[in-house]
RNA sequence: GCGGCCGUAGCUCAGCCUGGUAGAGCACCCGGUUGUGGUCCGGGAUGUCGCGGGUUCAAGUCCCGUCGGUCGCCCCA
């Protein structure tokens, strides 16, 4: 692959970013508009946040402990001399909107919907770049447990509907009380410090920064240890207990099918009570195509009103990955022309033009050759285009008010005066 | 931030070990048909062999550096 970064002649894309080409990109913008369409058809309408926000909306809302905010975040000043940030997750853009606006005063929940490109700055890999889309939801400002099977039921449609089999992780870690998780962190905390000598380095410094991490780690070591830790799960209160379970079986209501996961853990600091992970093969040491959960405090970490809420964001890349995977028919080369003009002589192009112009003001999906090919080449592209009819105009034609029409499929041609052309070619 | 592998035509790659004038397939364009595609046949254009330095009479090939890609660690969508 020509890398050009230092030859003066030419560009490439920086480091992690990518083009997406055609005939991939069909795909991307297919994926995307189901996403939308879906979401819209369960009450989520779209919102467009900035690309960039003020950095300290990402410190405090998702975390100063969090890896994303401590080493991935795109940040800069700009010349005002204010610290920026590139969006590197959905959520707390989307909550800073509705605080700004008070869309918390209309009626609740407030539900949004988004497919936007996030940005981290990590060394990339597969399923892994600077710049990635994610489409997502939001349902903010209610605590209702079937607002989060809601999401949870839309979500995994979505993936499903895009053509994967997800596997749906589901856990609750509580919320940040002495009498729930700030709780279980402390018998946690415990438990990792009895088994400092055991567990992987890096893992150790995690027992003051974030101890719920360790659940990650892919250490053997560490892996082993935590087969004996005690489990969130199982110290979170009455409250998040019972919330659980209405979600969970409001889930199984739906036909959802999930699998509980009580190490499951996210990377973001703001999840509470709810969260859940969607797992697919083929995606290299990546496993996850998305996830969400509930983050009830993160209107107020943010300097809000109590406002608790539940969203989900999932990475297109990895969907589009995993899709190559299943050696799913990659029928994305069509796109909309239906008719091709075939000009012969140089006047008849602008004839060509003319009709070619005419299909697109009804709506039909027209091209035609202006690269000067001859008949031979010009048929050679309207079969490659994809179209369903050639129409031929040559001089005869023109002459005659009529115009050549051929089925690309059949081969079976015939002559209709050039008024007619639309009709003909509706059928 | 750390480690493995790889940079040669638009794409996929051979050539590198054993230095001696740059190759294949696909794709593209033209022709085989006074105006007819998807098949077939013939022809054609295309490369600072990532970049910089070194060794040598001679470097795509050997050595060093550098940039980029890719995969993995970490983390995440």
């Amino acid at each position: 692959m020509p890398c050009m970064a230092d030859d003066s002649r030419t560009f490439s894309a920086p480091k992690g970013t990518k083009d997406i080409l055609p005939p991939e990109s069909w795909r991307w913008q297919r994926l995307t508009r189901l996403a939308m369409d879906m979401f819209a058809l369960a009450g989520f309408a779209p919102i467009v946040t900035p690309e960039f926000e003020h950095t300290e909306l990402f410190e405090r809302g998702v975390g100063n402990a969090s890896e994303v905010v401590t080493k991935q975040m795109y940040t800069f000043a700009d010349r005002g001399g204010r610290s920026l940030t590139l969006r590197p997750e959905g959520t707390a853009p989307v909550m800073r909107a509705v605080l700004e606006h008070g869309l918390e005063r209309g009626p609740l929940p407030v539900k949004v919907a988004y497919g936007q490109a996030m940005f981290r700055y990590e060394r990339p890999q597969k399923g892994r770049t600077r710049q990635h889309l994610q489409v997502g939801a939001e349902g903010i400002g209610s605590e209702n447990p079937l607002l989060d099977a809601e999401i949870i039921e839309l979500s995994h449609r979505f993936i499903r509907e895009a053509g994967l089999e997800p596997v749906l992780l589901l856990n609750s870690i509580g919320h940040e009380d002495p009498s729930c998780r700030q709780g279980y962190l402390k018998v946690l905390s415990g438990f990792l410090q009895e088994h400092a000598d055991q567990l992987a380095s890096e893992d150790r410094q995690r027992i003051e920064t974030n101890p719920l991490r360790t659940f990650d780690s892919k250490e053997r070591r560490t892996v082993e240890v935590m087969q004996d830790a005690p489990l969130l799960s199982d110290h979170i209160c009455d409250a998040c207990r019972e919330h659980f379970n209405e979600v969970a079986s409001a889930l199984t209501d739906l036909g959802v099918g999930f699998q509980l996961e009580p190490r499951l853990v996210r990377g973001l600091d703001y999840y509470t009570r709810t969260t859940f992970e969607y797992q697919v093969g083929g995606l290299g040491a990546q496993n996850a195509v998305g996830g969400g959960g509930r983050y009830d405090g993160l209107s107020e970490a943010l300097g809000g009103p109590r406002l608790p809420g539940i969203g989900f964001g999932l990475g297109l890349d990895r969907i589009v990955l995993a899709l190559a995977n299943t050696g799913a028919k990659s029928e994305m080369t069509e796109g909309a022309v239906h008719v091709y003009v075939v000009a012969l002589g140089g006047p008849a192009q602008r004839a060509a033009l003319k009709l070619a112009t005419d299909l697109r003001r009804a709506g039909i999906g027209a091209d035609l050759d202006l690269a000067g090919r001859s008949m031979k080449g010009q048929m050679k592209d309207a079969s490659r285009s994809g179209a369903r009819w050639a129409v031929i105009l040559g001089e005869d034609e023109i002459a005659k008010g009529t115009a050549a029409l051929k089925d690309l499929r059949s081969s079976e041609q015939r002559t209709v005066a050039l008024a007619e052309v639309p009709a003909a070619v509706r059928s």
